[in-house]
DNA sequence: CGGAACGTGTGG
DNA sequence: CCACACGTTCCG
């Protein structure tokens, strides 16, 4: 009614998905958009997945609840990149995405001493989800 | 089945 | 490091 919810109101994050070490998520002060809405885990289709299950966006930040593309961005430009419009882009994505499981598995690697170019350009990739994250997120370091 | 979007790798 | 492109998954 008065909100425009976009018929996409997903679950914040399916139980059971990338599993978080205990609760790095919540970086300085963020509105939450993560919808503490109630868990019903679909037939999770793993029995032959690998586990990387596309997530879906929150459907409860502005990028989300934008109405249409911004039409000027690449990702409105080019369609051929498959990605959603820079406006619309998904804050919660970006930001789970950014404190994914490339980190988990690599931090005692670049913990330790820094990692190999190709080691370290995988940390980077996530890194640039959000620049947030870049600083403060990993309790090993 | 088709459209849309995420996740990842590579190139510049 | 950033931007782009592909493959894959998800939903209707
Ligand atoms: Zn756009
Ligand atoms: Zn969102």
């Amino acid at each position: 009614m008065s909100q425009f919810q976009v018929p996409l109101a997903v679950q914040p994050e399916l139980p059971g998905l990338y599993d978080f070490p205990q609760g790095q998520v919540m970086v300085g002060g963020f509105q939450g958009p993560g919808l503490p809405m109630a868990g019903s885990e679909p037939p999770l289709r793993g029995g032959g997945g690998d586990g990387r299950k596309k997530r879906k966006r929150c459907g409860t930040c502005e990028p989300c609840r934008r109405p249409a593309n911004c039409g000027a961005c690449t990702s409105c430009t080019n369609r051929r990149t498959h990605q959603i419009c820079k406006l619309r882009k998904c804050e919660v994505l970006k930001k789970k995405v950014a404190l994914l499981k490339e980190w988990k598995q690599h931090i005692p690697v670049w913990a330790s001493q820094t990692p190999c170019p190709g080691e370290r350009r995988h940390l980077d990739h996530i890194c640039r989800s959000q620049p947030n994250l870049g600083e403060a997120s990993s309790p090993f370091l």
